[in-house]
DNA sequence: CGCTCGGTTGATGCACATCAAAGGCTGTGG
DNA sequence: CCACAGCCTTTGATGTGCATCAACCGAGCG
């Protein structure tokens, strides 16, 4: 697997795996492989059984849920470094909680369940930081759940900030990820018509700029501020 | 320390410890010492340096954040067996990013975070086992994350249902912890009164029944109904 | 060329927040 | 023992943010 081979020489610059060797990285990701996606296409459906778990090596994937009426909640934005459907691992027949769908063309590496019960659960090390993405994951949601009584356009300027502290705030003001208004109101549980009309507004006041599905900050002391108003 | 001592015969009962001979939970629980609380105590406030973090032992507490406009939001109900703060304690120089707060009187082992890291940390079973704790209450907000486009009285229902659930069934309905209509509002992002409407209604139906701030639970098979309705 | 997908705009209506007022219950202090 | 304050609950009147519905446009694509 040449992929493969390319994949694991980019693993050493995530944190999850920062010290590591490339031994080491072979052991743990042994018979794993690079899976490349198109936009839309779906890594695993909820309600599927779990037989393997992963990294985000590129790109972007949404975690979706569908919600009681039917329509798609998106859960967590999966970028590079992160792990998906590690946390469920333990249990025997692991049932995939969520669906994983690509956005725009990414990769993944896919590892299979017992790798994890055979040799990830064997490094304290490495459940540790496991558990320190579970914890981050666990954050973002309570920083949304705060803002459930804010109004729409705090949750969005919420979503846009938290999006963009994954990057370091030099490589510009770019979102890391594409995203659309769709995505950004499933993502908020608010309809599309209502994320344009606040994001619409921001672009004529040059907040922000949006060319195809990038979304640029630029001005994110405004956006902050919106999110100081009381 | 009595209590300490009669704590830890209680100890064996939580999944968390289940298995653990006394000399075992003694060693992981040293220098640890019961905090018996009244209701509305505060364990920690958000904000404060974390050196502690502990188990609920009896009764319940409401971890709660203060939002953006100031109200506060409740993150998280625990209930006897869940851990608390055990989650940051990786950290260097911890921070409690919730509040802690008694419903009712509650009983609560405190532990010092010296413990956690030089002792927890060591028994991978164990770690394991606080990370299932963390994935279910991920999944928790997960699970009200997807009722966000949902109608009100869904909401209520949700977390009713979901709150049940702790307790075996054959318990009877009771809610397992004293809970006011604010507490639901905070909880749901709602206001009291519309909680109350909600409520009130199902009363005078005799979905449900309410002695103080024990909530009784006559009709599930009603709520979720109620639940279904797309 | 028709198709789907993403973005946009306007009109209408409703679920829920907000405001206001009041009664019960508990604890506390004079 | 009463008065008072704080907390919880309840009910009604009023207002509004946002969902919903409907329509249209441009771009990419087989």
């Amino acid at each position: 697997m040449d992929a493969l081979q390319a994949a694991l020489n980019e693993l050493h610059t995530f944190p999850l795996f920062s010290g590591y060797t490339r031994d080491e990285l072979m052991y743990l990701c042994e018979g794993g492989r690079i899976q490349v996606t198109e936009h839309r296409d779906q890594l695993f459906s909820a309600g599927d059984p779990a037989l393997s778990f992963g990294v985000v090596i590129y790109g972007a994937y949404k975690l979706c849920r569908p919600s009681p009426m039917g329509e798609d909640v998106i859960m967590h934005f999966s970028t590079p470094g992160d792990v998906v459907a590690a946390f469920i691992m333990g249990q025997p027949h692991p049932i995939y909680p969520i669906s994983a769908v690509s956005m725009g063309n990414s990769r993944y590496l896919k590892i299979p369940q017992q790798n994890y019960l055979e040799r990830w659960t064997k490094k304290p090390e490495l459940i540790l930081r496991i558990q320190s993405l579970l914890f981050q994951r666990m954050t973002i949601l309570q920083d949304q759940k705060a803002f459930t009584k804010a109004p729409l356009n705090q949750k969005v300027a919420a979503l846009l900030m938290q999006l963009l502290d994954r990057n370091t705030r030099e490589e510009g003001m770019f979102l890391p990820l594409p995203l659309t208004r769709k995505e950004i109101a499933d993502s908020l549980g608010a309809s599309v018509e209502s994320v344009i009309r606040v994001m619409s507004d921001w672009s004529k006041q040059g907040y922000i700029q949006t060319t195809g599905q990038q979304i640029e900050v630029c001005r994110p002391d405004k956006l902050i501020e919106i999110l100081k108003i009381e």
